[in-house]
RNA sequence: GGUCCUAUGGUCAAGCGGUUAAGACACCGCCCUUUCACGGCGGUAACCCGGGUUCGAGUCCCGGUAGGAUCACCA
């Protein structure tokens, strides 16, 4: 067989060779990570994306020598594509900081056409308008008897997968299954493609190594994986697959010459790539490239409610999975990356107890101390986190991601927050110090976590969303609440400061019958009605609505005389 | 079913042949306290099972078991 003849009848148009290319795509500087994403524009983004995207990002930009982390739109299904769906990675992707330095970008423009939209020298970064490229690689081994062409059509290969399932066989084109379409002749290769006959190309896969019952004989081959550590598994021997006949190459292809002419240094991608590892090995060696460090991540995973069982997220059964879940209840992006970083390097909580105010990129992110296991997504840990994120951010930056989230997601309180509400007591200002309260003391409250919770928490300094939601102590009677409120409302002047305001209520507690301190009611509890929180819950409860909140006082000076006395009143009757 | 990966408290995890088997979250108790939160102190709770190797095994080896992944002209 001549190759050379072979691969001019099936690719007569391409004339660029892989030197070409080589040329076209140097080298870049010695010693860069250079990382990737790769998804293919299915239009859904979800917390798995983002975790990989992240230890992307982070094995580029982390540490002094910062490398390029690109987009890479992998779009050779046409099938899955989706409108917008670019858009849609790269905008949920920035809104958790994490921006690419090379590759697709948004549209310049409105009518720009698909795929045209990128920066960088190592493009196109549309594997669509890649065709080209692949042709040439693909055509050059084709000619050196690497590849051949395939007619095997889909009725021929259900019946072959039959046949092996029948006999307990590994599915796939390999050994003697391969053989026919192998050993075609040039003239039968020429007939099938004059009379139309669509075709595959295959690698032409070490087929040696089949015993003499047509079963292979498994080689193993070891890789570093730089999460995994060392990996056996056996060689490649399927003839797989590298071209479709429509012309576009499968993931496996356009993946090792993308890689490789984009000169990636670190594959990072999910665990369900390490079982066609062997494929991209041996595509590596026949195309003669270095293979890049290969970083396969854990999935994600949750306890199933009905099974009990640990499995994989789907985006069918768990909201949580969907990146829109936690911009919808508002967790901040800074949180959800630390929370992502807590699980991702087991070292990273440690590293920020010590350094609780350094910068995450101070951090030095590495490959091995990743987990290998699928992480179980733990709600209680990102709230923890999410806590003391918020904590460290300024009001101000508090107040507008508020303002932000309810501008998207609650646009009825909009107005409130952001001050254009008829009432005057509302501005950012005003926000700006509902979200202070109790945060610059020596201990701080921790209790805001995400923008829809912080709302609800702080929902009563708002008239329209005040309400009067749980009962006085039992310890107070009726009367006495009223007669504690009436007392209090007497005395009550706005300019006290925190200890003549509490001792007026002690005053009103020990006037009426209850304990000033809390302590003397427990020592002797039958000689009180109650003691003195008994007497400020009611307070609690007239002007917040509930029994748990911040200092009194502090947000009786937040709520300004006025509206205090008004609630107060109100609940008088 | 074949192949590959994984296995330490409820969850995430240190551990690298000798440890009273760290730490964080969650949970419980106590303290602080006008409530809650914060903070402090304390507590419950773990090496999947069985064989080896070794003076000694969570750690190394071999089997089992369990869970996960994968077996396309999808990525």
């Amino acid at each position: 067989m001549d190759y050379n003849k072979l691969s001019e009848l099936l690719f007569p148009h391409v004339d660029k060779t892989p030197a070409d290319y080589e040329a076209l795509y140097p080298p870049r500087e010695e010693g860069k990570v250079i990382t990737r994403l790769g998804p293919s524009p299915t239009g859904f983004i979800h917390l798995g994306n983002l975790y990989g995207a992240f230890v992307d990002e982070r094995l580029a930009h982390s540490g002094a020598d910062t490398g390029i982390f690109y987009l890479r739109i992998e779009d050779t299904d046409d099938r899955r594509f989706v409108e917008g769906a670019v858009e849609t990675i790269i905008n949920s992707l920035n809104f958790f900081d994490i921006n690419f330095d090379e590759g697709a970008t948004l549209p310049e423009s409105e009518n720009a056409a698909y795929g045209e939209s990128e920066q960088g020298d190592y493009g196109p970064y549309f594997q669509s308008r890649r065709g080209n490229i692949y042709q040439a690689y693909i055509k050059d081994m084709v000619s050196k008897g690497l590849a051949y062409p395939c007619f095997l059509t889909e009725t021929d290969l259900t019946a072959i997968r039959d046949r092996q399932e029948a006999n307990k066989e590994t599915t796939g084109i390999y050994g003697r299954y391969a053989e026919k379409s192998r050993n075609l002749s040039l003239e039968e290769i020429r007939t099938n493609i004059n009379a139309g006959q669509p075709y595959v190309i295959r690698l032409k896969s070490d087929g040696n190594l089949m015993t003499d019952e047509g079963k292979p004989k498994l080689r193993y081959i070891t890789v570093d994986d730089a999460i995994r550590g060392k990996l056996s598994m056996p060689a490649n021997y399927q003839d797989v697959v590298i071209l479709k006949a429509n012309g576009i190459p499968t993931y496996h292809f356009a993946h090792v010459v993308d890689d490789h002419l984009m000169r990636t240094t670190h594959v990072v991608r999910g665990d369900e790539w390490l079982m066609s590892l062997p494929i991209h090995i041996e595509l590596f060696e026949k195309l003669d490239f270095d293979p890049p460090t290969y970083c396969h991540t854990a999935v994600l995973m949750k306890v199933d409610e009905e099974t009990g069982n640990k499995r994989k997220l789907s985006k069918r059964k768990d909201p949580e999975l969907s990146l829109d879940y936690y911009k919808n209840e508002g967790y901040h992006p800074q949180a959800v990356k630390e929370y992502l970083l807590t699980i991702l390097n087991s070292d990273f909580e440690e590293w920020r107890a010590e350094n609780p105010d350094a910068n995450i990129d101070e951090f030095e992110f590495t490959t091995d101390k990743m987990s290998s296991g699928g992480a179980l997504f733990d709600l209680n840990k990102l709230n923890d986190i999410s806590k003391d994120v918020l904590l460290k951010l300024p009001a101000t930056e508090l107040a507008e991601f508020m303002i932000k989230w309810a501008a998207k997601f609650k646009p009825q309180v909009l107005p409130l927050l952001n001050g254009s509400s008829e009432n005057p007591a509302y501005s950012k200002d005003y926000l700006e110090k509902i979200l202070d309260l109790g945060r610059d003391e020596a201990n701080p409250r921790k209790d805001l976590i995400f923008a829809r919770q912080i709302f609800e928490f702080i929902g009563y300094f708002y008239d329209e969303y005040f309400v009067i939601e749980e009962r006085i102590p039992e310890q107070v009677s009726d009367e006495d609440a009223k007669e504690i409120l009436k007392r209090y409302l007497l005395s009550y002047d706005h300019s006290d400061d925190q200890s003549q305001w509490f001792d007026k209520i002690r005053t009103i507690a020990a006037d009426m019958g209850y304990a000033a301190k809390p302590r003397d009611y427990k020592k002797n509890p039958d000689e009180y009605k109650g003691h003195v929180g008994h007497v400020s819950t009611v307070i609690r409860i007239a002007v917040m609505g509930r029994s748990q909140s911040p200092d009194i006082w502090a947000i009786q000076q937040i709520l300004g005389e006025e509206r205090t006395r008004a609630r107060i009143a109100e609940l008088i009757g």
